[in-house]
DNA sequence: CCCTGATTCGC
DNA sequence: GCGAATCAGG
């Protein structure tokens, strides 16, 4: 797989909602975790919290036997702490260390986090639903939408399943720039949590797309 | 073990 | 430019 435009720009989204690159090389497919760090550090994007930089200057590295490669060269320690000019449209510099600063955002339903004044993140993500939910019964949408019903205004969220007598979809107004309705969006897009306050375990009821 | 991102370096 | 290998922390 190469680098097209289309999936550098959705490796970019990703990453800025907060991804993580294993999820994002699974997104794209054919890439590995380590390829899409790579690019993303290539393309300048990275700046994120690593679980591994925040810590000490890093610098005595073991003496391995079979060492195949050569030690770097020592790196002068930087403690030139830059005082944050806060210029608008530049790119966010890394927040001070010992001043954990907090990101405020509204959260709509299902986690959605909206964007704030500042976010500009025009570009929607795409992402369909990865869990099969229970097809709650949407609000009165008394003429079932078929598939032929199916456009670009209407919200395409299933309803019920496929194969199923009264399968249709949702058909509501769909949310402009997205496939579904505001309220489904609201499930399909869910906010990148710490792994420890995701909600459920994997609930697929069929293998699961583990690759690895 | 699993995961994470960072870095290096041969290609 | 790419990404596997490696490192290092959680």
């Amino acid at each position: 797989m190469s680098w097209t435009d289309e999936r550098i720009e959705r490796l970019k989204n990703m990453w800025a909602k907060g991804a993580t690159a294993s999820q994002i090389a699974d997104e794209l497919g054919g890439v590995s975790r380590n390829a899409v760090i790579g690019k993303a550090h290539r393309l300048g994007l990275e700046q994120r919290p690593s679980p591994v930089k925040p810590g000490e200057e890093k610098e005595a590295k073991k003496p391995v036997a079979a060492a195949p490669k050569p030690a770097p060269k020592p790196e002068a320690p930087k403690a030139a702490e830059e005082a944050p000019a806060p210029i608008p449209g530049a790119a966010r510099p890394n927040p001070p260390r010992s001043a954990p600063e907090m990101q405020f955002r509204s959260i709509g339903p299902g986690g959605f986090i909206r964007q704030g004044p500042g976010d500009q993140q025009p570009p929607i993500p795409p992402a369909p639903p990865r869990r099969l939910v229970p097809a709650k019964p949407s609000p009165e949408v008394a003429d079932k939408t078929g598939l032929l019903d199916l456009n670009d205004r209407v919200c395409k969220w299933p309803i019920g399943h496929p194969g199923e007598p009264d399968f249709h979809f949702c058909g509501q107004n769909a949310n402009p720039g997205f496939p579904y309705c505001v309220e489904h969006c609201g499930v399909a897009y869910q906010a990148q949590l710490p792994r420890r306050d995701r909600r459920p375990p994997p609930p697929l009821p069929f293998g699961g797309p583990r690759v690895r």
